[in-house]
Order: structure tokens, then sequence, then C-alpha cells
DNA sequence: CAAAAAATATGATTTTTGTCAGCTCTGGTT
DNA sequence: AACCAGAGCTGACAAAAATCATATTTTTTG
């Protein structure tokens, strides 16, 4: 199907979210004759740990996890992404194999991009660069961060902490529940812990009044509690 | 004191080590002009977390730690930065406060650097910001399998760990010593646990015959029994 | 709709980790 | 040599987390 008028990169809203902004028209025009745009089913991967990517890919609906195994045979999850990340970015730019693999957890919708366009605005085009950098600047800082919680909080922590995470970055539904739903596995695989453990300290988190829940579905109910936790206070 | 030769950045070996390489004899020059030079004695502080620094510090001698205050109240050690690393560079890029502390570990020499220089190369020499972005491209993965090691090993596998980091980035002495004398505190900061559990830990690997020790001093006896240990082998 | 599969949930137990208290060793200072 | 401070170490106990087993509920699918 040829391209319409709005998947055209120019007109494209999203990517006022990314580094994609600091690029030229011309630029836009060429990269938008080589994308591709692929709809990704919920549970698909778009690409594994290890791989060679020979472009990058922006999301234009929908979520994904970025995660990793460990040595120990259990998987990580690193960071969630949705509408206007890139994808793949880092790898490109080490020109490296990926390090971490990417799954969606609802249907989505995105675009890949030939690296070339990639590596020759890094080179022509100063105000991209200085983009991605500071883009890749505030990753550093959340993975510092992740790293501090990681090593220093505990599970009972760390899971409020996620809870109040979800709500700010992807909001809630009409009933007041937190719109993305992630299974009780990957909600512990972001908290670094056993399926279990998350399932119980949720439970205790419902005993206290604090979230309450419907089948997988789950609505925070006292957000300051929930705050108080997180730090460690409760 | 005025400036020697050996001690003008267009002479200094260590820019090699770094992204400095990247810049040219003028912007090296201009640089080297409004540089300083300071010496840290070990133990004291090149910059505590929310500070805002006004430029950055490029390692010429001696080891330095990373690390952030948990909300817990403990210190984690994020990063070990030794000759060639420039510190403070994530936040000078991304003109925001630190996100760490840097604590000499040991005695050390570092240059001071105004941050104007670095934001006119990174507007300029499309070659510096390269590399700059290429360096926190790397810093990106070994905090994400930072964050992966952090969750899933036990504090076993991650001494373990640390203790072949340790022997592969600072060496050894004459002896056969790890070269960088960590107290077990700053140890158990790196390995995210309590100093106890720290020492308990190396105290079962010695009794293994995997390390041996004197005062503070550890010697690495058994390398792939360390490794299969960090793999959660043993 | 019913069966099967997957996800959620709970109990019992073990392992790991944290905490508190106190002891010992070492290196430096007077 | 005696003293001291700080680091290293150990024991006893408490708390947190992992693991295994086994329901129960929800979702998927034939």
């Amino acid at each position: 199907m040829a391209d319409q008028e709005h998947s055209r990169c120019e007109n494209c809203i999203i990517r006022q979210m990314n580094s994609f902004k600091a690029l030229k028209k011309e630029e836009l025009k060429r990269m938008s004759d080589s994308k591709e745009t692929r709809s990704i089913k919920k549970g698909e991967s778009i690409f594994r740990e290890g791989e060679h990517l020979s472009g990058v890919f922006c999301v234009r609906e929908g979520i994904s996890k970025l995660s990793k195994m460990s040595e120990n045979g259990r998987d990580q999850i690193v960071k969630l992404a949705t509408k206007g990340e890139v994808l793949g970015q880092r790898s490109v730019i080490a020109s490296e194999r990926t390090n971490l693999s990417a799954t969606a957890l609802e249907d989505m919708e995105v675009c890949f991009i030939p690296k070339n366009h990639i590596e020759d605005s890094l080179h022509n085009n100063p105000h991209f660069t200085n983009a991605v950098l500071k883009h890749m600047a505030a990753e550093l800082k959340f993975a510092d961060d992740f790293i501090v919680n990681m090593a220093q909080k505990t599970v009972r922590q760390r899971l409020a902490e996620v809870l109040l995470y979800l709500e700010q970055h992807f909001g809630e539904d009409a009933d007041g529940y937190l719109y993305l739903q992630l299974t009780r596995s990957d909600m512990a695989d972001v908290v670094g812990t056993a399926t279990e453990l998350c399932i119980r300290t949720l439970t205790k988190m419902k005993k206290e009044g604090n979230i309450s829940s419907a089948g997988k579905r789950i609505k925070i109910e006292n957000r300051n509690a929930l705050s108080r936790i997180a730090e460690g206070i409760d």
C-alpha cells in the first residue's frame, strides 16, 4: 500500500516527541521514502538481545518492554517504551548488537528506519546529534537511579514505585484503573522479584486499602500512601 | 605556578583515552589556557549529588567512586572512575545538577575544564560530539547490565563479579593483590549489601580457597571459580 | 459452551539478606 | 609501649525474599 499523507514522517506528530524533531524537512522526506511501517501484535518480539539491527524503530502506537535475560535465567525489564520512543538507537550509535530485547505489551505500530539515515544525520546535523545526546543523558540518569533503587530498596518499596510510575506515564482508563495492564509476571520482572512475592505484596497493599483490583486490572486508591511506601516511611 | 609543558592539554596523554581525542589543536589550546589542575586527597569529595557544576573534571591520576545516597539512607556506588574518565559530563550535557557524588578513593589529580569549552565543542565539532555520544552509549549499556545484575543476582554472585572487575580494570600489585584496596564498606556499597554480609561472603570465599587476604588487601586465587560463582553455577 | 491453558492466588518451608551487639586486629599517634 | 580510632570480623537473631506445591480464577480456544 502506498504511503498516505498522514503516514509521512514530515507530517507525523510523533516526531515532536523525540530527537527527530531536530531533523530538517529534507532529511525527513528522504527518511519517509525508505521507512517502513509495521504492525506488531501483543506478545510479539520487535527484536531480541544480541541481534544485529539494520535500523531503528520509532514507536507510533502501543507499549513495549525492553528486557534482558540474566545468567540466572530470569528476565529483567529495564524500561517500558511507548509512543515517541526510538528503539534500537543505542545499538545503532554504538554499532553493536542489541543489548536488550524489545517485546510488544500491546498491539503496536512502529516505523522501521534504516540506520544509514540515522548515521547520516548524526554526521551532518549537529542539532539532531545534540538532541540525541541530551536524550541519552536523560536515559543514563534514569538508569543510574534505577540501579540505586534495585540495590537499596525492598520489593515493597520498588513495587509501590512501579505502580506510581505506571500511573504517571501511562495514565488510567475511564474507571480509574491503570491503563497499562501488566501481567503479575511482567510486573515482577520490572521490580526484579519472583511472581509470587509480587502478588503477595500487591495483596497486602489491597488489604491496606492503598490499591484495589479487578482481575489483572489495578486501581490506585491512595497515592500518598504509596509514595510513603516507596520512600520507606511505611 | 605557571603551566609546565607537560601539563598542557595538547601534550596530555590522558586525552587519548577519552572523547577529548576528537578535539582540534586550537580547541585544546584554548581549553588548556582556562583549565585548572587540582589535587584531591584520598577521601575528599570532588562534587556532591545535587551540585551545580560549572565544568567537568578530567581524571589524570587516581581512582574515584561515583555514588548516590538512596532514600533509605544507604550509599550505592554506581561506578568507579579512573585515569581518562571525564566526571560531570552527563550533568553538563543535560544542563542539570549532578545526579551522583564523586569521591576520591586514592590521592587524585584532576583537571577542571569550564563547561563553556565543552558546550562550544559540542556545537562546533561533530567529531567530538560523536565521540561523546559513543561514550554515553557504552555507559548506558554498562548501566543496563548493572541493573540486571543488581536485580537478579545474589550477593555472592555480585561480589564475585566485582572482584573480577577490580582485577580486570585496576590490575594487581607486585604481590598479586588487587591494586585497588576498597574498604569492605565501599565494596559492600558497590555490591549493594550490608558491610557484614560482604565480609561474611568474602570469608566464605577465603575458606573455599578462591581468594586470600592480608589485612584489607585481597588476592584472587582461583579466577575460574569466581567466574563460575558470578554465573551462578556454584 | 466446555475444555484447556494461562494467570492469579495462597500455604508451607528454605534460603538469603539485614540488623544489632560486641569482639579483635591493625596502623598511626603520642 | 600504651593508647586510640577505625576497620575488619563473628555470632545471634529478625526480616525479607525465593522456592515448591497446590488451589482457584480468568482467559483463550476448539
